[in-house]
DNA sequence: ATTTGGTAGTGTTCTAATGACACATTGCTC
DNA sequence: GAGCAATGTGTCATTAGAACACTACCAAAT
């Protein structure tokens, strides 16, 4: 086994979403048009693993080395591995050829996805990514290769898993109020609950820890703030639940 | 990219669940040992893809080549990526020297299951595969490579699965009966379940349809026969159901 | 013909969870 | 102090879940 040498055939991608208490947003980098020309090309942030590394650690370093961000936890999504699935656009053929060392080579990818709290992470860009940024996911419609179909199963993932374990959580600042979990679960499921059963709910959980504390300067009547509660939340997140559906 | 030539840097293993109506089945190969010794070494169907085949096809291609069976649906368990999964085993190495043109190679594999009627498919070994059969699920402890952690992996997510989805139903003969399907609901729980909340719960499903005929020569009453209704199964395999747990 | 062994088949009750639904409260702004 | 905007709260009716024990039926043995 090659030390430190890219493997022409082996990537992974992540899918990180994120939400700033009204929409849910992925983080996407503009990985530059060909040569020459000054197109965009929206992808989500992925590249060809070392030999030396395990597939978790390649999602982390390549997260780190086109985003900066690091110190997250990511969840596997699969694989992806159609033979044509970083050819079949004109556009993706003509970035591997100005980019990679083979970029004829068949690849299949490896694709992760994480929450994280966006405000906490700021993405810059570097190395390929000539930027690196949030976008709603809603708004996303085309992507390089096919990273519009593993954002897809991402956010499916993301929603049976929300389902069986108190994930989403790790998409809220730290002190955050009902209303905004509440909006939360709202923009995850994509439709409206209702306010009294989902608090009902939650509560009966025992995960939240109410502060004591206000929201302040709000121009109406301020939330209560609540965090987790670590001890019940990590027990809840190995056992996972049985159906927190609506 | 290259025709017909095998990538050695990506490989599939197949997990296939059977059922005798007693205990869960998995269906593994004997790969042999190295050359010149006769030592067995139990593994899951899997060998590297082809450049040009999707991970689908080459999962269903090397489980026909090493074992005969074909025709059945596979569904991904996910990307096993260690670096050093396949040669932490002296045996393992010398299997792949044996056998591999680049038997040093870094070897990711994307694993996937089934469930199948095990009368149905009656392994025939070829290729490398030494010999291939069912063995009980319980009773199997080390495997090739990370064949075990794969195999648990791929249990994890049946057992999940089945919360959510009716699948199972694949494990059963045509015709079945309630107590059938009440074991096979215990085997892969692997825990008792109340007879009659399981038949409740179950026919409030709406997916099976009641033959009117008996079993026939054993040796106590008699059981009606059951086979799916293929309008409401469907259906609701698409749909899932939001938790068939007990 | 009768007994025995073994599995099939069936209902009720209690408890917990779910879903539907409306109005008073609070703090800020103007 | 009036108006705005979001917070926060309770009940009831329905449904789903868990616990639980006996009779019915067939074959085989006596």
């Amino acid at each position: 086994m090659n030390k430190k040498e890219l493997n022409p055939n082996v990537s992974v991608d992540c899918v990180i979403f994120g939400f700033d208490l009204e929409q849910l947003y992925v983080l996407l980098i503009d990985s530059g048009g060909m040569e020459g020309y000054n197109q965009s090309r929206m992808a989500v942030p992925g590249d060809l693993i070392y030999d030396t590394e395990t597939l978790d650690t390649a999602a982390r370093r390549v997260l780190k080395e086109l985003t900066g961000i690091e110190n997250i936890y990511l969840e596997q999504i699969g694989a992806f591995g159609d033979p044509d699935r970083i050819g079949k656009k004109v556009s993706d053929r003509k970035w591997l050829e100005s980019i990679r060392a083979m970029p004829e080579a068949r690849v299949i990818t490896v694709a992760y996805y994480s929450l994280v709290r966006m405000p906490n992470f700021n993405p810059k860009a570097s190395s390929f990514a000539k930027s690196a940024g949030w976008a709603p996911v809603n708004e996303v419609h085309d992507l390089a290769f096919d990273h519009y179909e593993i954002l897809q199963s991402g956010l499916e993932q993301l929603k049976r898993k929300i389902k069986i374990q108190p994930i989403g959580f790790n998409l809220l600042p730290e002190k955050f109020t009902l209303s905004q979990l509440h909006k939360l679960y709202e923009c995850i499921y994509d439709k409206p609950l209702d306010k009294r059963n989902f608090r009902r709910k939650i509560l009966n959980l025992n995960i939240l820890t109410n502060l004591d504390e206000k929201q302040i300067g709000v121009p109406h009547k301020p939330s209560q703030l609540f965090k987790f509660n670590e001890g019940n939340f990590k027990k809840l997140s190995e056992e996972g639940f049985d159906n927190f559906g609506f």
